[in-house]
This record gives C-alpha cells, sequence and structure tokens, in this order.
DNA sequence: CGATCGTGAGTAACCGGTTTCTAGCAGGCA
DNA sequence: TGCCTGCTAGAAACCGGTTACTCACGATCG
C-alpha cells in the first residue's frame, strides 16, 4: 500500500528533482542567506511535491544536536514527578525540544546505566530526586553534562541544582499550628533513608528543641496512604492534639483512620500534608499542607539545561520554599 | 575540564588503537559472527581503554531504526493517561526501547504536527485518545504507521486498537445498583463532545429504556471535582437514590458537596465513579467505580507495536471490559 | 578596459556508524 | 603439487543530512 511516496523522500531525490546540488537543497531548507529567490522556489516546489521533510536522524547526526533532552525518575506513580515532568515537557516542548523519560523503578543499580544510555541519545538531561550515592554520581558528571538535579545537591559541582526546602516548609507549617494553640505535635515519619524525611525530621527537631514551645512525638510511619491510616489509633493515645505527616499521602490515611475512629478533624485533632498534590484540596476536610512548586522546578529545569545547551555555564544552588497552604484540616485547640 | 577522554570515543579512533579497520571494530560490538578471538579480545581492550559505546544516534541512521517510540496524549495530568505512560514506558523498556513523549494539552491542531514531528524520530507511536476528526486521521495512518490507537477506533484501517467498553462498564454499575434495590438513578454527564461520554449515556438509556427497571435522569455536569461538588444540590431535589457520576473526579465532587449539604453517603444516596484513578479507594466512603485497565492498555499497546516493528501486521480492535469494584460508597436503598 | 571584489552554487569532506563486496590466506582434496 | 573452497578482515559504499572550500560569474573600481 502507498507504494508511491513510501519510503520517504530524501534530500538527493529533492535535489535532483529541482536539478540543484544536496547543498542547495539543504541551505534552502534551512532558510540559509544566499540562494537566489528563483532557485529557492524551484526547490521549494520540489519538496512539497515529493512531500519532503528533513529526517531528523541524519540532521541530529550531522548537527551533533538532537533536539532531545532526557528526564529520569525514580517513580512516575509519585504525583510529584508527574507534575515535574508536566511542566518539563511543556517548557521544553516551547523552545522545540522533545522529552526522553526513563523511570528507575526505584532502583537504585539501574539509575546509572539508565541515565548513561539515556543521555547518549540526547542533548541533556535532568536528573529527578536521583537516587545514586552521592561519589557515583560525581563520577558521572562529565558523561552527564549538560544536567540539572531536581531534589539532590552536588556540592563542589557546577551542576545546577533545584530543591524543596523542607525544612522552611515544616517551619511554616509548625508556626502556623503553634498559633492555633497546639503544644503537642505528632510527626508521622517518612522512610529513614528517604532524604526528604530526614529533612523535615530534622526541621521538626530543632524548632522543637530551640523553642521549647511544643512537645514533639515521633511515630515510625512510612510514605503510603496505608501506613498513615494504620497510625490513626496510636496517634490518638499520644494525646496530641496535631499530625504532622510526611506527606500527603500518609495524611488521607490519617484522616480516613481518624474518620473510621469516630474523630472529628480539626475539632479533635488538626492534620497537616506536605506537597500539595492535586487531590490535597478534595479530602474532607480539605488539607493543610505546604505545597511543593513542581510546576516551578520542571520549568525551571529547563531553564537551566537551555543556558548550558547554549553554552553559558549556569551554576545554581536553589532551594525553593513550599507555599503553607491553610484548608480545613487544621484548627484551633480546644 | 575532563579534558582527556572528552568529546567521546568514535568507531575510528577505537579502530585506530587497536590497529584494525572500523568495519572490525563494529562487527565485535555487534557480537557479529566472524572475527578471530585475538582479534576481537584486542579490539574489546581498545574498546575498554578508550571508554568507547557507539553513538546511537549513528546507528539509528545507519540502521533505520532508533529503539524509540513515542506516546501522544491530550493531557499529561490526567490519571489515566498517566497510569497509560507508566506501563507503556515499563514494557517498551524492558524489550530496550526508550519513550518520547508529547502532550497536545487538548489542543486539536497541534495533535498532527506534534505526531508526525514525533513520528520521524522513532520507530513506532501510540496516539491517546486522539481528539483529531476521523478522516485526518485515517490520513495521517500511512505517515505515522507502525502505530497503536488507545481509547479511538478507525474502521477500515489496519491499526490495531486497544478500547475501553464503556457501555459494559455502565451495565456492571447498572446492575449492581439495581441490585441494591435503586430504581432512580442520576447521570452527570461528562462534556458533551468527549467521546466516552457519549457511549456511557448512551449505554444508560439502553439500559433504562430496555429493561424498564429504572428511571434514568440526565443532568449535565463536566469532567472535573468543581462540577460534581456544584451538582450536589440539584442531585438531592431530584429524589434520586443513586448517582452515576461521568468519571471518578465527578464522583468525588459529588461525594464532597453530598457530605457539605449533611447528606449521608451511602445511607441516603449512592454513589458511583469510573477509571478507579489511584485516589478512588482513598475516598470517604472509598469509592464504588468501574476500572479502566490502564496498564494492561499500555503494556498491550507495547505488544503491538512490538508485533508491528518485527514485520507481522498485527491488526486487531480489542474492547476491554472495566472491572466492578464495589466499595463504600453504594449501599442498599431504604 | 582590465584587475578586484562579492556573491551564488556546486564539490567534497564530514558526522559515526553498518554492511556488501572483495581479496588474501590456509586447508583440503585430487 | 596445483586448484578449489571457506573463512577472515579490509576497502568502500551507504544511511541523510551539513558545511568548509572552491570556482565561475557579473559588477565595481581605478
Amino acid at each position: 500500500m502507498s507504494g508511491r511516496t513510501r519510503s520517504t523522500a530524501t534530500i538527493s531525490r529533492v535535489a535532483e528533482a529541482a536539478g540543484v546540488s544536496r547543498a542547495t537543497v539543504s541551505r534552502v531548507m534551512n532558510g540559509r542567506s544566499t540562494v537566489a529567490p528563483e532557485l529557492a522556489a524551484r526547490v521549494l516546489a520540489a519538496a512539497e511535491a515529493l512531500d519532503y521533510a528533513p529526517s531528523p536522524v541524519a540532521r541530529s547526526l550531522a548537527l551533533g544536536r538532537t533536539a532531545t533532552i532526557a528526564l529520569i525518575v525514580p517513580d512516575l506513580s509519585n504525583p510529584m514527578f508527574q507534575d515535574v515532568l508536566r511542566s518539563l515537557s511543556l517548557a521544553a516542548g516551547e523552545d522545540g525540544h522533545r522529552l526522553l523519560i526513563a523511570e528507575s523503578n526505584e532502583h537504585v543499580e539501574d539509575e546509572e546505566i539508565l541515565a548513561i544510555e539515556a543521555r547518549r541519545r540526547c542533548d541533556g538531561i535532568v536528573l529527578a530526586s536521583p537516587r545514586l550515592p552521592t561519589e557515583d554520581l560525581r563520577r558521572l558528571v562529565p558523561q552527564l553534562a549538560p544536567m540539572v538535579l531536581i531534589n539532590r545537591k552536588l556540592p563542589g559541582s557546577d551542576v545546577p541544582s533545584l530543591s524543596v526546602d523542607h525544612g522552611a516548609g515544616i517551619s511554616d507549617l509548625v508556626s502556623h499550628l503553634l498559633s492555633l494553640g497546639h503544644r503537642k505535635i505528632v510527626y508521622l515519619a517518612g522512610p529513614p533513608v528517604a532524604m526528604s524525611n530526614v529533612e523535615r525530621l530534622t526541621a521538626l527537631r530543632r524548632l522543637s528543641d530551640n523553642g521549647r514551645q511544643f512537645e514533639l512525638i515521633q511515630l515510625a510511619c512510612g510514605a503510603m496512604f496505608d501506613n498513615g491510616h494504620a497510625a490513626a489509633g496510636e496517634v490518638m493515645s499520644t494525646g496530641a492534639t496535631a499530625v504532622v505527616a510526611y506527606n500527603d499521602m500518609v495524611a488521607f490515611g490519617a484522616l480516613s483512620g481518624l474518620h473510621e475512629l469516630g474523630v472529628s478533624v480539626p475539632d479533635q485533632i488538626s492534620v497537616t500534608g506536605f506537597d500539595d498534590i492535586p487531590f490535597a484540596r478534595f479530602t474532607t476536610p480539605p488539607l493543610t499542607t505546604a505545597a511543593v512548586p513542581t510546576g516551578t522546578l520542571g520549568r525551571q529545569a529547563w531553564e537551566h539545561l537551555r543556558e548550558q545547551l547554549q553554552g553559558h555555564s549556569s551554576t545554581q544552588e536553589t532551594d525553593f520554599r513550599p507555599r503553607l497552604l491553610v484548608r480545613g484540616s487544621t484548627g484551633r485547640t480546644t
């Protein structure tokens, strides 16, 4: 079928049809300076007739650039990475670049190969929350550059890094709770290995120790809905008046578990999350949380990458302060 | 910096280092049959020393294939497409293929260019819920093939198509509601232009007209949380005992709106969704819904694409029956 | 009017691989 | 010993573009 135009036209065929050299066709297709209008018209007519479009692969080889970038994420089911993906794709797309995506599935040992492999097919790479040990990451920089890191710093390197200031987010949440009169707060901890958990916990401890304005109780929990759900009973037995959950999912679980226990939120206990995933607005009651600016992360990642692609070395460590979103899940203590 | 190994090794450099021809290096790198063990070892040693890996771009040009496929989606923020993306990426990745992703942002006129552009950089394409008019789509088949359609049929073409059987899903939901004694059901309709809305509505009408077992009331609504939320009052004024929402988001909104009105679900009214997006399990009460097998869609899309890439033409129209998930949002009518 | 300059277009090298074709060499057989 | 066969490895063409270099031509200037 479609035997005619099939096996797409090449630049040689167009050159032949227009009676010019391949060089001239190339010049015309790229809007290059100097081609006589009459010739250019003939070339364009021939290209049109043959339904010709230059092969991106061949151009990539000749030009040494692919107009493509790659994003490596640990887990595509995480709403945070989905948002980054979306905004990165949008920003890069506006500048005519495609997005290649690879997921490591939280498999640390695949991350390196995946990144190298992906990087070789494109012009730059964004690593979102890489789990790779610092020394490995540092060793990879020459192979992967130009690159941008999200939620990971690499001190001493010249790799731009965009991170969330977890400490500031926690601080805002705690201030909010303190202003509502809470003096005994439970932290539902995330996975101990997660960097973000460590930072959130550290910030909480510092706030509790320094100000001595509230008592901090830490409960091992997890990162998922079910973990938060299961923790509801234990939370109540502490006698705390507020819960700071590791993230929104855990907070959802807690809300659900508390609801089943007949505990009213925020009347009897207040609950906060972290991340502001899309559904945080939609729980009952809507969740007070610290909004991680995922859209900004993706957009800025592209900005930094573009800088590097244009030769301007762009080194910078940026910390984004989450935005406190007060919703219905927090209230004044009785 | 890194001035030594910079500007990655080429096959020529390796050939030179090993004292052989480029052809021989190529044969060794591809594990080709006939190279004397002694030579092969020398080549491998040289490759190792120079940290050489063949350029994917150059290979793509020479071989005429890129080991990459593309996915075009209308909206990356839709959980359904996120799941398809995830499973497609996983399945293709297992067979050594990368995934290029492009989002049309529900902009129909961009869809065609986006698809053609993406297709030229890779070996095949998956179109998820394309909004393109049928004639346009049909015209594009030769340019885009090999391709696979998700949630869209193209009768008369030889393009494999994977769709959700909305009618069957609705039928299961209605049967469930009927078995609980409901006889007056409100449908919160989605966007009139959405194919899935048309199919769901058609199925509802057919069921209502044929069996005469229940009364169907249709309310214009939308596809988002807020639409469902806003419709709660109107729903109650109909006196219906059950709500079939266009999708899970609308159902969430309805749950939330009903909660605010002090209406108890499922005691006073039952609510069902459609899709089983990840958070459907986590609402209060958890949502009874029809689960669209997004994972299967992505995986099968790759299977069909792979078939075509291997030359076996794989034409087929498959309808996936959603799975009824009975949760807490539906109950016996009083 | 001749030398110079600027301009437009073609030639050929290059990007980094793969693969067909061919030549050389060793071994087997008559 | 001579010829045919089979295998290995190199030469060269090819994938489809881009671009440095070159050359011919007409215009400008002295």
